[in-house]
DNA sequence: CGAGATCGCTAATGCGCTTTAGTCTGGCTG
DNA sequence: CAGCCAGACTAAAGCGCATTAGCGATCTCG
């Protein structure tokens, strides 16, 4: 009879305890680093669990009060958007390497909406799997900071803009209102007035900012023909906002697309309906990638450091978890990559 | 003075017992539906637990050897290369499905290399965090099955070929030998004879398992000038090979490339070398995404359910923490879905 | 009608760890 | 030399849950 599955049984403090003669409690003061045992006894421990290969028991520990050595990151959009753009693996990619010096967990789960996400929260709240959690895709109007703190669960916020009214949570955010307002300063240079910014989700903080801010620097200069449209960030949105604003006679000279798919699809939306790119219409994609890179014209960028932006978020939420104060941290504003889908505005 | 954070603390079982008026014993066995107690007082007790918003932890029912109700999955990719398919997002997407059904957490974490990702099997093992794995990216004389099984880590390789000699997991798999078949049958089909193959890394599993069957196909049929080189997945290499492939006066006239990636990437290289797709060359990707359709000409892919793939994987898995025997199971294989990049063999 | 089976429930134990409250020894002080 | 104290360590309790043993009360059947 072969049984089940090969025992393999871990090692737990009572077998260091026995090996090193002593208590189980000299045991935890030793491996813990707290007084109570002589540098001879803790190195003789410490020796013994090395040995032995013995790993704490998450489980245990949480149990006595020590948190569940982990956090969560919860992702809501629909299923569709999901695999579109590389920003979120570079995002956990980052995380990870922060998470991962400090044998912290990452709890990983993708809900269907922002209600889903809330209820996922309290769960792990109540089922005491996290000790912390990272948040992604602020709204405005967002339910989650209120709730967190409700539940006293540590958050940083990842992209939003800092937030008064919930000053437990730490934030991590790109100023994008400077960064837009670095793109409309390129293209007004080159010569463009007329400008359709293809935005992402409305609702999304950073959406919101975006179109306010394209508003406010439209104003500033005296532009009138200015505008955005919200999408779902998905390619067929891309393509068939490019075909709409296009289509007329006061058509803009200058596309801004809120990620990297949407950019590519409207490219190739633009070129069908005949508009040569940058000739004719400058493209300029928030949010640089190797996509960026495959098409030709290549496409000029805002480009920023995905994995550092979550190494910071990460590192964010770890000093929360040591007891530290909530922080609002600034990550460098996405700098723009000229490559060949912008170019001197078309003489009108 | 206010307190570090609202202690809102959670409710647990004593909590309910006292409300019911029972011991706890029977509280636990009211919630876990054992025998033992009345129906009636099951329902009271259900009931104050659920007005309590009670949830069980994770951490006592992990302590008291129920597992720790979660399971773990590690990539191990060059950070490089990570976020450029979209095929682990969908996969990971359908895992959830399935694992959030039944309240198991899914832990994800990145790694370096193979080397990295057995000690994080091992950490978790002996910190008793998961109770099974999900393996990707199986290779040929792959270290992870042995130690799994080694440590009675309950796990299920994805898209690796069956190993007979750990019969212990469970294999989840795609014949992609058939589909290689196919897609030369219909390469084959429309003339042509010189076929070059861009695969992927060299050394997993399917990987080497496509390029043994390309080559098989081709002596199969008396093609001679039939090759595969391995590359790392990125758009780079796929245009590096691609240039160099198609360089010299026998060049193939079928690209076929193991990843939509480096297939886009192809394209291009090929465009800028004065080749037309698919009039000089035909293409087809191993992997459909929407990438596919967002360049001209819309790309000829091997179509698969990368949701349904996860959400296989991770029945399989459950299956398994259930008690269930090991099982290999096949997904269906790739269908080729036909679009502008393939066409009739240009005439030698 | 009494012995045993069954039901509905409680008390107690253990999982692996942390932590508090001791215990004991040796050295130091007055 | 009694009295104290610091240092090194042990004993025990508790975290929240599952589980086993146990205990009356009711039921069943010969």
């Amino acid at each position: 009879m072969t049984g089940k599955r090969s025992p393999a049984r871990r090692p737990t403090m009572k077998d260091i305890a026995r090996r090193a003669g002593v208590s189980e409690s000299a045991v935890s003061f030793a491996l813990n680093g707290r007084p109570g045992v002589s540098e001879v006894t803790r190195d003789r421990v410490r020796r013994v669990a090395e040995q032995l290969g013995w790993r704490p028991s998450t489980a245990a520990r949480a149990l006595s009060g020590e948190g569940a050595a982990t956090v969560g990151f919860v992702l809501a959009r629909p299923a569709g958007t999901l695999g579109v753009d590389s920003f979120f693996l570079q995002l956990v990619s980052g995380i990870q390497e922060v998470l991962a010096e400090r044998h912290l967990g990452l709890l990983f789960q993708i809900a269907e909406d922002i209600d889903d996400e809330c209820a996922v929260y309290r769960r792990w709240w109540a089922e005491h799997r996290v000790d912390g959690v990272l948040v992604v895709d602020p709204r405005t109007d967002d339910p989650r900071p209120g709730l967190l703190d409700e539940l006293g669960l540590p958050a940083v916020v990842i992209g939003g803009a800092p937030d008064e009214r919930h000053p437990g949570l730490s934030t991590v955010w790109a100023d994008d209102a400077g960064a837009m307002a670095a793109v409309v300063d390129g293209l007004y240079a080159l010569g463009h007035r007329r400008i359709a910014h293809i935005a992402g989700l409305p609702g999304l903080a950073h959406t919101e900012r975006r179109i306010r801010t394209l508003r406010a620097e439209a104003e500033r200069r005296g532009l009138s023909e200015v505008q955005s449209v919200p999408t779902d960030y998905s390619d067929e949105a891309g393509a068939a906002v490019t075909r709409r604003v296009l289509h007329g006679p006061a058509a803009p000279t200058a596309l801004i697309y809120d990620n990297d798919v949407m950019a590519v699809a409207g490219v190739a939306a633009a070129t069908e309906l005949g508009f040569t790119v940058p000739a004719d219409v400058s493209v300029v994609a928030w949010e640089d990638s190797a996509l960026c890179r495959l098409v030709k014209p290549w496409l000029s960028a805002l480009s920023r450091d995905s994995v550092e932006f979550g190494r910071t978020a990460a590192r964010e939420l770890t000093a929360l978890l040591d007891g530290g104060p909530a922080r609002t941290v600034r990550v460098p504003v996405p700098g723009l990559i000229e490559r060949d889908s912008t170019g001197v505005a078309r003489a009108v």
